[in-house]
DNA sequence: CTGTTAGCGCGTTCAA
DNA sequence: TTGAACGCGCTAACAG
């Protein structure tokens, strides 16, 4: 905005060739046809004067600004950084910026910041994981045009792009049965957070599907130190039967992989152990991390997609659910000959076992 | 922008408060004294009506968005991350909102993509590592208020915050030199990036300072796969001498570290590592990672403090330079007892004696 | 302390 | 096709 000295504006663009600020303007938004010496003239002047558009201005008269807002919960996640990269450039290419706001995994900052976030542009995306979905139909309510990333928003026509975790954890829990696992261990993210219930969900489904089975749920967390601090308790889940472990995400699974290593487990002779994202870093483990890949700049590129048409008043289209991809790595292998499991160890950690119920 | 139906204005409530505009805008800005009765009745009319200011007016007017930029090669990249979160977190306390502009590694994007994004903005912090210093310097006197991040811009009075990489370097020489090493290879990040260059600086500093060392530079590059792949090349150093290996960041020393784990490297026993950045991972590596700490967040908030005084009028004080912190761990030890280098022995992974310190 | 007036810089009618 | 006039919503100047 604050620009050198006084600004240069329309109307001296407009003198200086010789024409009225009208004629500059169309030339500018080329909306209308303008004689082509008139054209000519105001390109002219506009160069020799280094005219540039006040955007403030255009704000104003057009409603529009060309921004849109991005609300996280924490910058820092790998899974964020990934839909803001693509979302950025996306929205690049047909000339929009992106602004972010961070709530650093405030849940209360989130309604406040997202209004303001939102009135400082044409359109916001929502990653709100953690808020309460009936607060959340009321905020998108008064934030359209919006997009809501990784939430699913029964009854209502808010656009939403996602993952579908529960297939995904289908989909691992599938390999993991394929490899001889019967006793499985789940190391939980947030209590709150959207995609661990549906994660959870998945849990249930392969339970429903597959009457071997039986997954130990373990509360965790969602970053490395969660992971690091977690084998204890599942080093005690091993002893209670269990021969693979599936973390909320990579980051649990790192964390964890490196505490076992240090500990002298072996990762996947006597463990299995599985993450979810395919963070960069998962292929760079030691074993190479079993994973489910998603596809995270895509994600953004389908969230501007959305918005696009929404700030164009057009129908946003379907909701968008990516079905992760097993990348399966080392760190999982066949399930190591548990005689018959249970192996009557004290089992600490009590744990919710088996029955997984539904989820918010 | 695009509010829902039509927006109330500051004159739908100066009558519904029978007052004038002028006087909303006087409660609404708090600059000047207002009667009591008045103020009262302005916001009763003002939540009575759901009334919000229009930014796009207030920017048109004031000249001022309460927005600030941020142009960087690669928001992937943790550094930038980092810096990001700390900007962020910090202007949002000021009432300042963030827009982040990636130029995806082109660096003829840098120029137009800045001044662009400065248009939308009140200032701009301008993360351009590889643009050549002359290009750098004109387009920072266009951009003003500007900050700059970690390059030193000579004979410019813009505000410069940064690390101090070759110090940095130099720190963890010293450490590897107190360790017995003395011919250590330095795996280099892209070539035109500045801070390669400051770390080239330190290298050369660190040679003339102890003439005993011998300092191999080797080409790499910036990412995991750059490290991964060197590592043959590292061993050819090592071959030929090498006991330590210096790497442009953390990411490279991660990528190097996987590889020559799954060559059956031991590390450190025959071969440190170190990397520089302190990323999350580095602590979480095995064998824990030698790195050298950067404040990101920190950064981040000495950029917007610089920002802030800008935008304000004020001088922005004195470049600020962190000095990295030296985190000794467990990827560098004492150098192996070179018999006059030259080794040819077929190692195989002697397992890293050293203590287990814990990570963190 | 308050209301009135006049722009901020631009797009967009409406005549011509 | 072009120009003049108006208004977007708000703040700043100037009276009262």
């Amino acid at each position: 905005m604050g620009e050198r000295g006084r600004a240069v504006t329309i109307s001296d663009v407009a003198a200086r060739a010789g024409v009225s600020p009208a004629s500059v303007s169309r030339v500018l938004n080329g909306k209308q046809s303008v004689d082509p010496d008139i054209v000519k003239a105001v390109r002219r002047a506009i160069a020799d004067l280094g005219y540039r558009p006040s955007l403030a201005a255009r704000s104003l008269v057009q409603g529009r600004n060309h921004t849109v807002a991005m609300v996280v919960p924490d910058l820092e996640n790998p899974l964020f950084q990934g839909i803001l990269k693509g979302l950025s450039v996306a929205a690049a290419a047909d000339g929009y910026r992106v602004l972010v706001a961070d709530t650093v995994e405030r849940v209360d900052e989130e309604e406040p910041t997202a209004i303001e976030a939102r009135e400082r542009c044409d359109a916001i995306v929502l990653c709100a994981p953690r808020l309460p979905e009936a607060r959340l139909a009321r905020l998108t309510e008064r934030l359209a045009p919006v997009v809501v990333v990784n939430r699913a928003l029964p009854g209502s026509d808010v656009p939403v792009v996602g993952v579908d975790y529960a297939r995904g954890i289908r989909d691992l829990v599938d390999h993991l049965a394929a490899l001889g696992h019967r006793r499985i261990c789940y190391l939980a993210g947030p209590e709150t957070s959207a995609s661990n219930g549906e994660r959870l969900r998945g849990v249930a489904e392969a339970l429903a599907a597959d009457p071997r089975l039986e997954i130990v749920v373990e509360p965790c967390g969602s970053r490395l130190d969660d992971g690091f601090a977690a084998a204890e308790r599942v080093l005690a889940q091993r002893d209670a039967g269990a021969t693979a472990v599936l973390a909320f995400n990579d980051l649990v699974a790192l964390g964890l992989l490196t505490r076992l290593r240090r500990l002298g487990v072996d990762v996947p002779g006597e463990l299995s152990v599985a993450g979810f994202d395919d963070s960069p870093m998962a292929a760079y483990a030691t074993p190479a991390l079993t994973t489910l890949s998603v596809p995270r700049a895509e994600l953004g590129a389908q969230v501007w997609s959305r918005l696009r048409a929404l700030i164009a008043g057009e129908p946003s289209g379907h909701a968008v659910v990516f079905r992760p991809r097993l990348e399966a790595r080392e760190s999982t292998g066949p399930a190591r000959t548990t005689s018959t499991s249970t192996s009557t160890s004290t089992a600490t950690s009590a744990s919710h076992s088996t029955s997984t119920k539904e989820h918010g």
